[in-house]
Formats: C-alpha cells, structure tokens, sequence
DNA sequence: TGAAGGATGATCT
DNA sequence: GATCATCCTTCAA
C-alpha cells in the first residue's frame, strides 16, 4: 500500500504549486467494484478562482454547479463539458476559497485492462489516458462521483516516492480557453517533459 | 422559458 | 486544420 496524500496538501492556498506538485503522483479510481485502475499524473493545469477568467468561479459565481469548488480542498469536482466528456478536478485551498486543479492526462499503471475495456480499446495507445475527457473514462470517474472525498477509497490520490525535478516540469498556457482574454496566456498548464503520455505535443 | 456556448475527442483532409 | 457530435449550465428575458 502507498501512502495517500494528505488533506493538508489539497488544503495550501497555492493552487498553482499543487498542480505542479500533483505531477509524479498516482491518481487512483475504484468504482463499482469493477476494481482499482489508475496511473501516474503527467499533465494538470490549475484555475485560480474568483480573479481567473478561466474558472469556473470568476469573479465569485456560485451556482449549484460551481457550489463544489467552494468547499473545503480535498475532493472532487466532475463536470459534463460540450455534452459528451467529463472533466475531473481537484478542489484545493480551503472553504470558500474556489481553487481547482483540472488532471489531463495520466501514464497508465494498475488496472490497464479494465481502462482499456472502458475504452473500447484492446492495445494501451496513447489516446487511453491522454486528455482530460478521456482519462475519465478510462478511470470510471462520472458525474456521480462529484463532490467524493480523495481520502475515500473510491477516488484517491497516492504519492509514490516519484519526485519530478524542476528542470523535468514544463509550464505553459492552458488549453482551449482562450475565452478568459489575458488569462488564458498564463503559464497554468504543468506536464512532464518528455513524457508520451501527455495530451498534445 | 429559451438560446448560446463550452477546461473535448474522433475522424476526416 | 476543420468539422461535428450532443447536452447541461448559465444568464438574459
């Protein structure tokens, strides 16, 4: 068994250092009963609330779909995006404080049978966990599980004793939001260089 | 009550 | 690079 990060690291109020330092960790998924799959982050962006024109929550809204991202860091936040795909992220900072990690892609580790039945897949190719909509399906994660806590033991998030150097961590503006204006060049978007598992280039 | 549009992916060129 | 599949949330009336 490893070791499952702690509240308190969803909890800092740096959102874009957690989404750093959530690469090299295990996202893990054991959803009904189908048994446990997941794999090592390799991509994540970050969306820094009320004052990013990219989250969900500029400029304070709060609506019954954004209500999860105020909550105390530590849980999950699935939404339905363009009708088809859903997006898993992680609520961080504390309460009333409407930070998030978006995970976009994953290297595949445990359970890469299951994720490529989930697929509809019967090789490992890199499109099984790479993008944001994908790797959900892969892993099982729906609206259902929306608002689960990551120190449960349906979704959760393991650290491995991976470390990512500095100089092994590329930043650079996010994907697809080019509706936030200014925000949308912010270097928000952390992935591991070199590695094949990471959506896009 | 309705209309617009999106934190995407697959498939075509 | 362009197109499109398809539905929920949001916000303006």
């Amino acid at each position: 068994m490893y070791p499952r990060l702690p509240l308190a690291f969803y909890q800092h109020h740096d959102v874009v250092q957690i989404a750093r330092d959530l690469l090299g960790k295990f996202l893990m998924t054991d959803i009904d009963d189908e048994g446990v799959t997941g794999g090592m982050i390799v991509e994540t962006e970050a969306y820094a609330g009320t004052i990013d024109k990219a989250s969900h929550a500029f400029g304070n809204r709060k609506t019954e779909r954004t209500r999860v991202m105020y909550e105390a860091g530590g849980i999950a936040y699935v939404y339905l995006i363009y009708g088809f795909h859903h997006l898993f992220n992680v609520v961080t900072n504390v309460a009333e404080v409407p930070h998030a990690v978006l995970i976009r892609a994953i290297e595949p580790v445990v359970g890469v049978d299951i994720m490529m039945d989930r697929r509809n897949m019967t090789s490992p190719e890199k499109k099984l966990t790479s993008g944001p909509g994908v790797l959900c399906k892969a892993l099982g994660i729906n609206k259902v599980q929306n608002r689960v806590g990551l120190i449960d033991n349906v979704i959760w998030i393991e650290e491995r004793g991976i470390l990512i150097k500095n100089k092994d961590i590329v930043a650079g503006p996010r994907v697809n939001v080019s509706y936030a204006g200014e925000d949308a060049l912010l270097p928000y978007r952390f992935s591991i260089r070199n590695n094949k598992w990471v959506s896009k280039g």
